[in-house]
DNA sequence: TTATAAAATATCGCTTGCGATATAAATTAT
DNA sequence: ATAATTTATATCGCAAGCGATATTTTATAA
């Protein structure tokens, strides 16, 4: 078979990979704050500035409105974040943090020290090297996002 | 707010978008071949080895089998694949290329290239440090699997 | 001003992905 | 040999993710 169709050649499969299964390793710390992993995104972009409009939240992890607006919708039942129109602009909705939704950054402050250890025993995540993969998928988000 | 848990500070955000990113990178040449993502990454196990069992498949993808049966059942609809019983052991069922899926390797060939194509922009993915990537992508697979 | 276009959000339909669980076949233990 | 366990697959329910499209509001053009 041809030599570039190995599933081992594939960039695409190690990420997908991957992520997917970081995903899991963080599913049993987030399930305790009651948080899917997109919603923990979600949470992350709110806390570092609340009451943002879907599509600031969208474009900012990447995702299309049809994606976010279901998500949202769950994580306002959940009481996490109320949803507004815009006064200014009525096409807006904005997104604000309820009062649960604030006080559960204290709860989440753990979360990405559990993460890191549970790639700890990584030996190639050296900080040097991590600081090399960041910048080799910056780079790869950059330019597809703008490809699109 | 806590540093670490910003949005750009997070390893894992990175992954799950590069991931998304590339797989919409290969959405316009796998639908020509009438494939999705999952699927083409079921016919390169396939066409690597033709005949395996469900759970041979989801193990090289690292996916539960409630995840890949009904994906090869769809694929079965497409008339990529049959699937059937294994004679010496009840419990398994073999997935095998149907004549078109086979055919369809041929098809395949220039998707690699496509998807290169998209990246060479990135100038961060030079042989080099392409390599540490995928040293680095294999070593977070390898602990993480493990762990489960 | 009125028609047209653009922007923001939402709806619909479909495929993944996965936890929990069920079913059937094979293996092991008693 | 029979019961208990393990293995392999499948079913169910739910949350993403996204292409296509609709709806509403704002901005622009005629």
């Amino acid at each position: 078979m041809k030599e570039e169709l190995r599933l081992d050649n594939q960039l695409c499969f190690r990420l997908y990979t991957a992520s997917r299964l970081i995903t899991q390793a963080y599913t049993p710390m987030l399930s305790e704050l009651g948080l899917t992993y997109p919603q923990y995104l979600v949470m992350l972009v709110l806390w570092e500035k609340d009451c943002q409009a879907v599509n600031d939240i969208a474009k900012r992890l990447y995702l299309e409105t049809n994606t976010v607006t279901p998500l949202l919708k769950r994580m306002e039942d959940e009481g996490l974040v109320e949803r507004l129109r815009d006064a200014s602009d009525g096409r807006k909705v904005l997104v604000r943090l309820t009062a649960a939704g604030k006080d559960l950054e204290a709860a989440a402050a753990s979360v990405p020290a559990g993460l890191a250890g549970a790639l700890s025993p990584c030996r190639s995540l050296s900080p040097e090297s991590a600081f090399n993969l960041y910048a080799t998928l910056d780079d790869i988000i950059e330019v597809l996002s703008a490809a699109r």
